[in-house]
RNA sequence: CGGGGCGUGGCGCAACGGUGGCGCACGUGCUUUGGGAGCACGAGGCUGUGGGUUCGAAUCCCACCGCCCCGACCA
């Protein structure tokens, strides 16, 4: 591809709303132009890069079985009320009415024309396991995206599915999705950890994510360094060492002004957070009001408290009014004396002796508070977020908490959505059967930037081979002033293109100065920087710069051109 | 949806009550050609939209729209 040609444009400055090194890079070096928030244009070396990504991935869900296909964008708003998720799913998710005025929705997913499928398709056990998948476009109405790439409204996702007989066959295709996943990742060159996650509105028993590393990232994840334990904060469980026995001693009021929080409390008391009991007030989807009390070193895990009560419709803070209703006083609240409210503890807080907890009156609170001599709770679990600094709950070790972006992820579905829809299958025992789903998605655009993330330096993109929009990047100069130099170049540039769409390299046949040619070809990023020049030629061919490394060396024209047609695997 | 910030040629910025400028990019010509070259000439803007204050608004006020960041949310 002639760079004169190329529909791009490189920019000498960061867009000023850039934060993130990959939507600086991206936009800079001419991949990628923002239409609005959340909604990306890729130019053509952006589409590009996208391909490689996309076809890495068709390569490794094929090898596990996977067979393509394609399901519409559009879906009947019927098809999700037969799952449920027309209600439960909120404004993320865009309805509106065809011509007719059927209610349709833009898809955010498609377990629901899987599953419709499978009803349709599916008659026997002879016919499973099957894994389809296809790469779509998802439009999701994010309330709020962000990082350039990461976090986008519309974007296109390889989605797959398994479909088996059983839970062993799930278990079988859910750990080859695993198995592929891993090799994906590691041939875009991402240090991609899975971690166990939360399943979220996917519904299911076991789901991994499989994250990179960033300090962008908008996962909060808790790994051990000793022995590789590897969770996302949502649902990992808090081990933290086991309170002393002390006896109960008789609760007594203390005068406490201004501590509406639990470290003014501690600060005012003397005594350690730990010793104090935070509540936290929440309203459900469903309407239910929940006092939760974790100890006051601990902040409360919203997701652990949404499985704890299965609050269907998640969970939002609630307003001051409502918690005084029920009794209680923000900043001084504690279940004491609560009305008409769901009380979840977390199991440290109910363990622990003599905490010191509110009073529910303005500056006032409790000292010596115990569970459950001075209230009842309705649910005792682990709804507290593991720290930096507790005990690994693998291997006693100590944790650390590091930010991630979630790069692909794998759920076991179960049989929701096949029970739901009636995809049924005739087994070999004569009885229908619903059949056992699971369901796999990675984001092509998201691994694009976090490729970048991961292969860059202040200079510009540095592609690995496996992804990069072109094989190599060639530099012609002194062109206008030997023609031996543009001799070479457009023979180096039509056998690499000859060779195949793999190896076509991008040529800058442009009239630009020497700094502008090498400047752009560092920021593009391609893995090789190939500069034919009198001088190159003069040294014996062709200049080749290793992106990555910085190494150089001139090797024969002839060597090159083995190495560009795939005679031989690397110039060097 | 709450909090904060910002909307001025393609990009980055200035002008902060008195007829909108700079750098880069862009076009033409000449010179230049191994690290974002030089000179000359030139093109490009209802200052996001609507209202208000004022003799006069890019500038002050109000509303709306858009974008970014933090939070809420996140299959």
């Amino acid at each position: 591809m002639r760079l004169s040609q190329l529909f791009f444009t490189t920019l000498r400055d960061d867009p000023s709303d850039a934060e993130m090194p990959s939507h600086r890079l991206l936009t800079r070096a001419g991949y990628v132009r923002q239409l609005g928030a959340g909604l990306y244009s890729l130019l053509p070396l952006g589409f590009r890069v996208t391909q490689r990504v996309e076809q890495v991935i068709r390569e490794e869900i094929n090898a596990i079985g996977g067979q393509e296909m394609e399901m519409p964008v559009n879906h009947p708003a019927d098809l999700w009320r037969e799952s449920g998720r027309y209600d439960a799913i909120g404004n993320e998710m865009v309805r509106f009415k065809d011509r007719a005025g059927r209610d349709m929705v833009i898809a955010m997913t498609h377990e629901e024309v899987v599953a419709d499928l499978l009803r349709d398709i599916v008659k026997s056990y002879r016919q499973l396991p099957l894994i389809v998948y296809h790469f779509q476009t998802k439009f999701r109405d994010e309330p709020r995206s962000r990082g350039g790439l990461i976090r986008v409204r519309e974007f296109v996702m390889k989605d797959s599915y398994s479909c088996d007989r059983d839970e062993a066959g799930l278990d079988a295709a859910y750990w080859a999705h695993h198995g592929a996943y891993t090799r994906i990742f590691e041939r875009l060159g991402l240090d991609a950890i899975p971690v166990s996650s939360d399943v979220g509105m996917m519904g299911g028993s076991l789901a991994h994510e499989f994250m990179v590393l960033n300090p962008y990232g908008e996962d909060r994840l808790v790994l051990c360094e000793a022995c590789g334990y590897a969770a996302n904060q949502q649902v990992a469980p808090t081990t933290a060492p086991e309170p002393p026995a002390d006896d109960e001693l008789p609760v007594e009021e203390v005068a406490t002004p201004d501590t509406t929080t639990i470290d003014a409390l501690a600060r005012f008391l003397g005594i350690d957070a730990s010793r104090t009991a935070k509540a936290a007030f929440f309203v459900t989807g469903d309407g239910r009001f929940v006092v939760a009390i974790v100890r006051g070193d601990y902040d409360v895990n919203e997701t652990k408290l949404v499985n704890a009560i299965k609050a269907t419709g998640g969970l939002r803070p609630a307003q001051v009014e409502e918690i005084t209703a029920r009794g209680m006083q923000p900043g001084y609240g504690s279940p004491i004396g609560a009305r008409d409210a769901v009380v979840v503890v977390d199991s440290l807080a109910a363990r622990s002796r003599n905490l010191v907890a509110g009073a529910n009156k303005p500056g006032v609170h409790l000292r010596n508070v115990n569970v459950p001599r001075d209230y009842t709770p309705d649910v005792i679990t682990d709804i507290a977020s593991v720290r930096e600094g507790d005990p690994c709950p693998q291997c006693g070790g100590t944790v650390i908490l590091r930010n991630g972006i979630e790069v692909g992820n794998i759920f076991k579905l179960g049989t929701k959505y096949t029970e739901a829809l009636g995809a049924e299958y005739l087994g070999e025992d004569g009885e229908r059967h619903p059949i056992v789903m699971g369901s796999y998605g990675i984001g092509l655009g998201r691994n694009v930037a976090c490729v970048v993330e991961a292969h860059h330096d202040d200079k510009g993109i540095a592609w690995p081979a496996e992804v990069a929009p072109y094989a190599a990047h060639l530099v012609a100069l002194g062109g206008n002033r030997d023609p031996h130099v543009v001799e070479v170049a457009d023979r180096l540039h039509d056998a690499a293109k000859a060779a195949g769409d793999r190896h076509e390299i991008l040529y800058d046949d442009r009239d630009e100065s020497p700094g502008v040619k090498f400047t752009d070809a560092e920021l593009l990023g391609m893995p090789w920087i190939l500069t034919v020049s009198p001088r190159s030629l003069a040294a014996g061919g062709v200049e080749v710069t290793n992106r990555a490394t910085g190494e150089k060396q001139v090797r024969a024209v002839d060597d090159v051109e083995a190495f560009l047609t795939g005679r031989v695997p690397t110039p060097a």
